[in-house]
RNA sequence: GCCGAAGUAGCUCAGCUGGUAGAGCAGCUGAUUUGUAAUCAGCUGGUCGGGGGUUCGAGUCCCUUCUUCGGCUCCA
């Protein structure tokens, strides 16, 4: 007998060899219905795997991440069965599940595969989901392994196959496809009642370039055709909120060939957006200590030489600029950092002028491949709001504190609540890859890792995502898509201050170095708004809205009145136009509520007689009328509602 | 850069197997002077992404190029 351990903290004893599924069946049928898998001591299983020693038992539905993924990555093996069958002699590399389904890189062999061929692949998982073919599993040893695949002339398998070892060599095998596989799967492919492909695109084998390239098919696949239709519905709507729809839309921004791809052009509203935030985040900087300075868009070769960032990026980067005299080699910047450093070192610097805190609303350049580029979120120009602390080593982990009550000061006032702390460390087993010593790299990892503590982050850590020059913490948000990106950024540098020979006199009367922090809670002014819309779905808040309101005269006779409404907002520091189209008001209503105008301020007859305004609130509708200094002060409350 | 898909009016899209470009919205002009999500009428607008080719004839077929979109370690 084995004791099983529930997660309540129930104990109950089955027989040795008892499976997940039998004890499932023992609790409810229907509960065995619904297994899709089973957590035997931390480690997800086969429900249908004999379990031979006592075991904490957590039984996996839909319900659960660990049951989704392993229904989707059983349905990879169906899609594989399919297309084996459809398109004999193709062969498979990886078929994992991923966030949103699961995908298998396959060599085609010569066959084609379009996304018009979509539905007869569906057509055939879901026939031979129907078939309810069991997954079973097969332990094989090393050679037998070897064996098969060698027999199948399969090379990518038996690549697999040399990073195993013997006696932890798995085979699933469902109706006719077997595949080198370590599991876990679902019981029978008859859980999977709805598939939907999603796209194919081409997938470099081990992500190498140089490697042939595989063709990689996504898929998602459902217990409920009820569920593939709410997600496919999902995605609509997400697709409504895509910042590149909305950007249009709205008139916020735009892209135009002859000015070159990923080169955003600025349209007067996405303009004024972008100036609030400046100015917001200016704001929040000069109050905490930061001071702004300017540099120029280019710099001479020789300040990427002493950066390093020459050496690192120099060959990734846009071509020199050069003299047409003396064929001198500038570069658009690519960060400003090194400017940075030059104007620390303009200047004497004792122990108590720091932290030094230099900000500037950098706009630099990089080369972005061709496939690379995607909306506002990768681009080739962009505005940073960077600045660079330069500290004492003593201060950095309250600098590092401090930065980080910027960051979420700036995600509150923005409402972006949906974010991922992350800390980037060294990879332990690259150690080659970074610049700087291992003593200053354990302090800077020390003190990002206890200043997020104290912050009380929730963080995910990542090894081997640090830069090359030092750890860091970055702010992270999905996108409609579901995609990530990297927002805020707090980085510590050991490596510049190094590399310019930045100093500040200590009390002790001698040179010290100081460190470096590059933060930027925005990031990329771009990349961020890009979220932001996506986020609020282009109904932005009160205070960063272009356009705040919309004054609509009833009719022609009414526009003198609406102008002198205009002018007595405009006083008040407030944003809005008049529609004085020669429209009905349904008309001009409809438009600016399709324009996601926050408010909206009705004037006719009645509202000219007693000086008011009938206010309309986007999404609302009609919330009554109202004294302009009432209509001004109601703005105002909401924002500093939204500010504080 | 590589794999795949797409590019038709300012926007959203139609245009079957090649026969000489069309709708709605927007814009312009006029009528109407309007009370809380689309007033009516008329008009303008496109070398069908660019270049080349096949053909009597190309938005449609072929080649090439540019741009956009989805991917390109989320490693059994």
């Amino acid at each position: 007998m084995i004791q099983i351990t529930f997660p309540d903290g129930r104990v109950q004893a089955y027989e040795n060899g008892t499976t997940a599924l039998q004890i499932a069946q023992s609790i409810s049928e229907s509960l065995a219905r619904n297994v899709l898998a089973a957590e035997v001591n931390q480690e997800v299983w086969d429900a249908t795997r004999p379990i031979s020693h006592d075991a904490t038992l957590h039984l996996l539905t839909w319900e659960q991440l660990q049951g989704k993924s392993t229904l989707w990555h059983s349905a990879a093996h169906l899609m594989a069965e399919a297309l084996e069958a459809l398109y004999p002699g193709i062969q498979f590399w990886v078929g994992p599940p991923v966030e949103q389904g699961f995908y298998y890189d396959v060599d085609l062999n010569g066959h084609t595969l379009t996304p018009d061929n979509f539905a007869a692949i569906e057509a055939k998982m879901l026939d031979l989901a129907r078939q309810n073919n069991p997954y079973q599993r097969i332990e094989k040893s090393k050679t037998e392994a070897v064996d098969y695949f060698t027999e199948k002339n399969d090379p990518y398998k038996l690549d697999l196959l040399q990073r195993l070892n013997d006696g932890e060599i798995t085979f699933y095998k469902q109706g006719q496809f077997t595949d080198l596989c370590k599991g876990p799967h679902i019981p029978h492919t008859g859980f999977i009642k709805a598939v939907k492909l999603m796209n194919v695109a081409g997938a470099y084998w081990k992500g190498d370039e140089n490697n042939k390239m595989l063709t990689r098919i996504y898929g998602i696949a459902f217990t409920k055709e009820k569920d593939l239709k709410a997600y496919l519905h999902m995605l609509e709507e997400a697709k409504k909120r895509d910042h590149r729809k909305l950007g249009k839309e709205l008139e916020l921004f735009t892209f135009s060939e002859k000015v070159g791809m990923g080169l955003p052009l600025w349209l007067p509203k996405g303009a004024m957006l972008r100036e609030r935030l400046i100015q917001f985040m200016q704001r929040a900087q000069l109050k905490a200590g930061y001071v702004p300075v300017a540099t120029p868009h280019i710099a001479h070769k020789d300040l990427y030489v002493c950066s390093g960032h020459y050496e690192k990026y120099g060959s990734d980067a846009f071509k020199p600029i050069l003299t047409p005299h003396e064929g001198e080699a500038f570069y658009l910047k690519p960060m400003n950092c090194p400017h940075h450093c030059e104007i620390y070192k303009a200047l004497p610097r004792s122990y108590k002028d720091l932290p030094v805190r230099l900000a500037e609303f950098g706009t630099v350049y990089r080369y972005e491949q061709h496939g690379e580029l995607h909306g506002l979120t990768r681009v080739r120009g962009f505005t940073q709001d960077d600045a660079h602390l330069f500290v004492r080593p003593d201060q950095v982990k309250e600098e590092f504190c401090k930065v980080i009550d910027l960051v979420l000061y700036v995600f509150k006032a923005l409402k972006l609540n949906d974010y991922t702390a992350q800390i980037s460390l060294r990879d332990p087993e690259q150690p080659g890859k970074y610049i700087g010593s291992d003593e200053n790299w354990n302090l800077a990892e020390a003190s990002i890792i206890a200043s997020a503590a104290e912050k009380g982050l929730k963080t995910v850590v990542e090894l081997g995502e640090a830069a090359f020059y030092g750890p860091k913490l970055d702010f992270m948000v999905r996108d409609a898509i579901g995609r990530k990106w990297q927002l805020g950024t707090i980085q510590v540098d050991y490596n510049l201050p190094e590399r310019f020979e930045l100093e500040y006199t200590g009390s002790d009367n001698q040179k010290h170095r100081p460190v470096m922090i590059h933060r930027a809670p925005f990031g990329s002014l771009e990349r961020f708004i890009a979220l932001l819309i996506e986020h609020c779905g282009g109904q932005f808040p009160l205070w960063l809205s272009p356009e705040q309101y919309a004054i609509l005269p009833i009719s022609e006779k009414y526009n003198a009145y609406a102008y002198e409404v205009a002018a007595a907002l405009e006083t008040e520091d407030l944003r809005g136009f008049i529609d004085d189209r020669n429209e009905k008001i349904g008309k001009k209503i409809r438009d600016q509520e399709v324009r996601k105008v926050p408010f909206m301020l009705v004037v006719g007859e009645k509202e000219h007689a007693q000086q008011q305004v009938s206010v309309r609130e986007h999404g609302r509708g009609d919330i009554g009328t109202m004294s302009i200094t009432e209509f001004s002060a109601h703005i105002k409350k909401l924002i500093a509602q939204d500010l504080n």
